[in-house]
RNA sequence: GGCCCCAUCGUCUAGUGGCCUAGGACGCCGCCCUCUCAAGGCGGUAACACGGGUUCGACUCCCGUUGGGGCUACCA
C-alpha cells in the first residue's frame, strides 16, 4: 500500500471553527496512525476574501489543538503557475472553453434554468470557433474559462464513508476554472494541487460530496489520478442548523479562552462522527491515534453539545497532573488579577491539587481559588447570614468563643497535618455543642467566605496554619 | 425548483436478519457516600420517523412518504 498523504486545506476567509477543526483532526489522526504525511495547504485563491490574519488564526488554532503538520503551509496564491499550466492543458484538449458572458448575464440565465429544473450551459460560448475566441481575447474582452462538462455520463465513485455515490453529468453545470482576472477557482486548484502534492486521501466535509464528481471529471481531463475520498458528516449547531457565526462557528480559540483544554476538545470532536465501536469515550492522544479508523465514521450529521464538551473537559481537568495544568491556568489567573502567581508553583500546586476535580473549565479556577491565593477575598453575604447571624445571642457567643479557642489550638498544634487538624476540629465541634455540620459550616465561612468548598480538613491544611489562625481570629468580630 | 446525501433515547452513539423485552455516554431525576459543594458509586427516565414490501423472522435488506442537510457562484 502506498504511503498515506493527507491534507487540511482551509480557506482563510473565516475562523477555524469546530467543523474545520474536526476535519483537520481526522486528517491528522489518519496521518499519525499510518505514519503518513499531513500537509497544510491554504486555499486563498480568492484574493478578495482571503487574508493573512485569518490564515494565521487558523494555524494558531491548529497548533493549540496539537495538530502539527509535516509540510506547508503552502499558499495557493503563490502557486498560480501550476493552475495556469493545468488550465492550458484543459483548453488544449478541448475540455474547457473560453466564455465571454458577463456575470450578470450568467446569473440571470442560470436562475432561469434553475427555475425550469435544469442545469445551465453556455451554449453561446461553448462552441465558438477558436479563431474568433483568439481575436476576442486579443481585443481585450473580459472572459473566463469554463469546463466543458460532457453530456449524459454517469460519474460513480466510492466514498470511504458514504459508499457508492453517483451523479449524472446532466446535473453538473459548466463550472468556472479561471476567473476573468486569470486566477483559478476552487475546483481547478484543488485538483491540480491534490495531484501535484501526491495526496492519497481527500478527507473533508460532506458539503463537498456533490462537488466530487466535478473534480473527478477534471482529473480525467488532466489525465491525473483522482485521490481516494472520505467525506465527513457535518457538525450542526444546537438548533440542528448548519454551524453559523451565532451557532457555534466561532473560532476554536474561543474555546481555549473559555477554559477548554485542547485534548478535551479533540477527544470530543473525535466522537462527533466517529466511534471506536466499543464503550470507550475518554481517550489519551495516543489511544485516539491507535483506535481511529475511517471505516468507522458515521454518515449522519451530528449536533454539537456544549454540555458534553464541558463534562469531558472536567474529566480531563481532574485527570491532568497539577503541574501540567499550571501553564494552562496562568492566563486565567492573570486575567483575574493574580499575575503574581506566575512562577509561584509552590503556592499554586497544592491549590490546583485541591480544586482540579471540581472544575468544568479552566476559567472556573480563579474564582474558586480566591481564598487560597489572597487574604483579600469576599465573604458571601449568604454564607455569613446563614452561618454567623445566629438569632440567639447565647449561641453566638458560644460559637465565638469556640472559634477563638480553635484558633488558639491550631496555633499551638505540634504538627499541622491532616490527621491532627481533623482531630482538633472534630474535638472542637464536639465541645461546642453544635451539630458537626453547623460548626464545620461556620469554620468554612470563616476560612473561605463560602458555603461550598472542598473538604474542610483539606482546606485547612492547604491554607496553612498561619492563615487559618488569622482568619479564625479575624472573623470573631462578625460574631460580636 | 433540480440533483446528491442522511434518518436509533433531548444530544453523541453501539447495533451490519434471530444475541434487542435495543447497549453505552452527556443531560435530567432519585438513592448512597458525606462537614458543604462537586467528584464518585448505585438505580431510574428516554429512541429504532412513517407506510408498504422481502423473509419463518426485521432496528438491520428493498421501495415510497415525510423530515433534515448539502450542491446548484468569476466562495471554498
Amino acid at each position: 500500500m502506498s504511503r498515506v498523504r493527507v491534507r487540511f486545506a482551509p480557506s482563510p476567509t473565516g475562523f477555524l471553527h469546530l467543523g474545520g477543526a474536526r476535519t483537520a483532526l481526522f486528517n491528522w489522526l489518519l496521518a499519525r496512525k499510518t505514519r503518513g504525511t499531513f500537509v497544510l495547504r491554504v486555499e486563498d485563491t480568492d484574493a478578495r476574501r482571503s487574508s493573512q490574519e485569518m490564515a494565521e488564526g487558523i494555524m494558531e488554532g491548529l497548533s493549540w489543538l496539537g495538530l502539527d503538520w509535516d509540510e506547508g503551509p503552502f499558499y495557493q496564491s503563490r502557486r498560480l503557475e501550476i493552475y495556469r499550466e493545468a488550465a492550458k492543458r484543459t483548453v488544449a484538449s478541448r475540455h474547457a472553453y473560453t466564455c465571454f458572458c458577463s456575470p450578470e448575464e450568467i446569473q440571470a440565465r442560470s436562475a432561469e434554468s434553475r427555475l425550469a429544473g435544469r442545469i445551465w450551459r453556455c451554449r453561446r460560448c461553448r462552441n465558438q470557433a477558436s479563431r474568433l475566441v483568439r481575436s476576442r481575447v486579443a481585443a481585450g474582452e473580459s472572459h473566463t474559462l469554463r469546463f466543458r462538462v460532457p453530456a449524459d455520463r454517469r460519474i460513480v465513485f466510492r466514498d470511504q464513508v458514504y459508499g457508492k455515490v453517483s451523479l449524472s453529468t446532466e446535473n453538473i453545470e459548466d463550472f468556472t476554472l479561471l476567473r476573468s482576472d486569470g486566477s483559478p477557482t476552487y475546483h481547478l486548484s484543488v485538483v491540480a494541487d491534490d495531484w501535484e502534492m501526491g495526496i492519497s486521501h481527500v478527507i473533508r466535509g460532506a458539503d463537498h460530496l456533490s462537488n466530487t464528481p466535478k473534480q473527478i471529471l477534471l482529473h480525467e481531463a488532466l489525465g491525473t489520478q483522482a485521490p481516494g475520498y472520505a467525506h465527513l458528516p457535518l457538525i450542526l449547531g444546537p438548533d440542528k442548523k448548519r454551524l453559523s457565526k451565532r451557532n457555534g462557528a466561532e473560532s476554536v480559540l474561543e474555546y481555549r479562552d473559555q477554559g477548554v483544554l485542547p485534548m478535551a476538545l479533540c477527544n470530543y470532536l473525535a466522537l462527533l462522527g466517529w466511534s471506536p465501536g466499543d464503550d470507550r469515550e475518554l481517550f489519551s492522544n495516543g489511544e485516539l491515534v491507535k483506535s481511529f479508523d475511517l471505516d468507522r465514521v458515521n454518515k449522519a450529521n451530528a449536533v454539537f453539545d456544549r454540555r458534553k464538551l464541558d463534562w469531558m473537559n472536567s474529566r480531563y481537568l481532574a485527570g491532568s497532573s497539577s503541574q501540567d495544568l499550571v501553564p494552562h491556568l496562568q492566563p486565567f489567573l492573570e486575567r483575574s488579577g493574580y499575575p503574581e502567581e506566575r512562577g509561584n508553583d509552590g503556592r499554586l500546586l497544592p491549590v490546583i491539587r485541591l480544586l482540579k476535580s471540581r472544575l468544568n473549565r479552566l476559567s472556573d479556577f480563579p474564582e474558586m481559588a480566591g481564598p487560597f491565593l489572597t487574604d483579600d477575598f469576599d465573604y458571601e453575604s449568604k454564607a455569613v447570614n446563614r452561618h454567623f447571624s445566629l438569632a440567639d445571642p447565647e449561641q453566638r457567643s458560644r460559637l465565638r468563643s469556640r472559634l477563638e479557642i480553635l484558633a488558639e489550638e491550631y496555633d499551638q498544634l505540634q504538627e499541622f497535618n491532616l490527621e491532627n487538624v481533623e482531630a482538633v476540629l472534630r474535638g472542637a465541634a464536639k465541645e461546642s455543642g453544635f451539630k458537626i455540620g453547623v460548626f464545620f459550616g461556620a469554620v468554612r465561612v470563616a476560612l473561605t467566605g463560602r458555603t461550598a468548598s472542598p473538604g474542610i480538613f483539606d482546606v485547612i491544611v492547604t491554607l496553612g496554619r498561619q492563615r487559618v489562625v488569622e482568619r479564625l481570629t479575624r472573623c470573631l468580630k462578625l460574631l460580636q
